[in-house]
DNA sequence: TAAAATTCATTTGCATACATACAATTTTTC
DNA sequence: GAAAAATTGTATGTATGCAAATGAATTTTA
């Protein structure tokens, strides 16, 4: 007499972790795809955020509200300079923070490439209905 | 006069993309705060699916059954190689191919993580009501 | 005010993940 | 049967992501 496994019933295709991973993927690919100027998903919310947040904004509460930790942070920010798409300058009231902010580069290809972000979004969700578009959204928002 | 930007309807905390990548972080930290033996997300899958494959199979053909690309394989086989959870040997019909199979102690490590990994689901969907959970699972389905 | 806790940024190490290029080997095609 | 095409595995470089440790500066607390 052997222990039947603890299998039934478990099918890795319909695990949620599993079928994220693979739509993040799918994702990236189309995004990589059609996004001009190499930027990344990531590269492009964080500079599209930190446009958004207007007033001076340190590395980590961006990183925060882009949903990455200090060190991916860093990493990400450091190729926006890189690049010349943003700014950073010393804090002179709190000697920790380094503030950032978008050049003028930087926010000209924000503005070039968000017709192709919008693209990026309706490809992504093409399987989908508008009403299985929203259901999805609002789902995975509830998951967060 | 200046253009307006193409900003109007724009939400990022909308875009499929952006809440998929946060939906996924997620469930990584619930995994990997929930299972035994340091598996990841990946490295469960790859292992899973070695031993749901039986036969014999190449790491390339290993990997297209998880997802992964021929050089993210490498990596993760030469990890659980390193663990001795599974097993690599060259296959003498077509010499490209490497075979691999799990180990004892690989099948071991997956019968004591399968109550673990049952649970994550359930944690990751811990916020949804069950027909909630089975319209996400199905609409990511599509999706891929 | 001195000590403790917190916050900000950095660094290191590890683990996906993709693109690209390459060598070795099979398979297909002509 | 030889040339062309495809497949397998490897290597390198780039980019997230997290954990954990560190140092510097600020805030809280006793």
């Amino acid at each position: 007499m052997t222990m039947p496994r603890d299998d039934e019933n478990y099918v890795l295709d319909d695990q949620v972790g599993f079928l994220l991973r693979l739509a993040y993927q799918r994702h990236m690919a189309i995004f990589m795809g059609r996004i001009s100027g190499g930027l990344t998903p990531t590269q492009f919310s964080t500079l599209y955020r930190l446009r958004e947040a207007k007033g001076p904004i340190s590395q980590n509460a961006l990183g925060r509200l882009v949903g990455m930790d200090a060190a991916t942070t860093k990493g990400v920010v450091a190729r926006l300079i890189a690049r010349g798409l943003i700014r950073m300058e010393k804090d002179e009231e709190d000697r920790r923070r380094h503030i950032l902010s978008t050049t003028e580069e930087g926010r000209r290809l924000l503005d070039e490439v968000m017709p192709q972000v919008r693209g990026i979004t309706e490809a992504t969700l093409a399987p989908l209905s508008p009403i299985e578009r929203d259901t999805l959204v609002q789902l995975l928002k509830r998951l967060n």
